[in-house]
DNA sequence: TACATTAACATGAAATTTCATATAATTTGA
DNA sequence: TCAAATTATATGAAATTTCATGTTAATGTA
């Protein structure tokens, strides 16, 4: 188990000086969030050529992956604080992106569904997203693309339930 | 290399089972995003619970790395835009965290520094910090643990140059 | 030198986001 | 069955965030 600091692979990487001081490069949560808001918001830029906001992007894939769902589950999946989402909807409902319908069973909850032209939107945008998914990946060696989505998972698995 | 999915490992995760839809379940980008926001999102009710909102939690983390760091430096770092940063320093400033001094160098420039509060707060903060961080990463197997940071670190320093 | 260009930061108005709470429907359980 | 208690979503005001642009200082260059 070598502990020498990273990398004695391959495409070197610049020695990761850990810069001025130490904390935040070596710091999980800054790691998480700086890849996160980084490759995010190259694909970010995409989204907004096509007019729609991050969060609106979210929200469709969500929907693609959970047509209907309802507001909270919504929420929950797109990372969306409630009372927030409900305005995104507002908004996307408004131009045609999504529409909502009361549950049957249940009339306390509003179920989300995409409209024929959000569902066009989704699918276009989440086979770019995939696209550029890929070129993320390619990025890293075979090794580490094929750990990272598995470590993600792990983690996101297991904080779930503690 | 077994590649049957995730884990044939230890502790067992549910499944994995892509729910309904399955895309983004398989999304690096969703990944990332979920494990950031929830993973930080622990830790932030901790720094709220000492007064402070996680853009300010960034601030702080970033200036014990970097004291004195420049607005577009220090926006850069703790993954914010430059005027939204400026706001933050007013307030942080107001509050006594940290103090604006112009750059004797270079007059354009103005350099954040904490101040004797500030420093307090993230020395202490920054402690707090490395012990949830530890709690997270004893979520992962050995082997996990191990490679996460360098996978991420791997894929920042790539994609700064692309 | 002086002019244009670029860089660093600040600012203001518009938009979004947050937070607490309202409203309405369902469930609990006495 | 009725009155809490709880769940689901919406709403409004205050705060933050964004976006475009203003201001000032430095740099390149003719």
């Amino acid at each position: 188990m070598p502990q020498d600091g990273p990398s004695l692979e391959e495409g070197t990487d610049p020695p990761h000086d850990a810069k001025a001081g130490s904390f935040v490069d070596d710091y999980l949560l800054y790691l998480l969030a700086a890849v996160s808001d980084r490759a995010s918001g190259q694909f970010h830029a995409h989204v907004r050529a096509h007019g729609l906001r991050a969060p609106e992007w979210r929200v469709l894939a969500c929907l693609a992956d959970e047509d209907g769902a309802m507001v909270t589950e919504l929420a929950r999946l797109s990372l969306l604080e409630q009372s927030r989402l409900t305005k995104i909807i507002d908004q996307m409902a408004a131009r045609g992106l999504v529409s909502r319908r009361a549950d049957p069973v249940d009339a306390r909850r509003v179920r989300v569904f995409l409209t024929h032209q959000g569902r066009a939107q989704a699918v276009g945008l989440v086979a770019d997203a995939r696209a550029h998914e890929a070129r993320l990946l390619a990025l890293l060696t075979e090794e580490e693309a094929g750990a990272i989505k598995p470590v993600l998972r792990a983690l996101l698995a297991r904080m779930e339930r503690s």
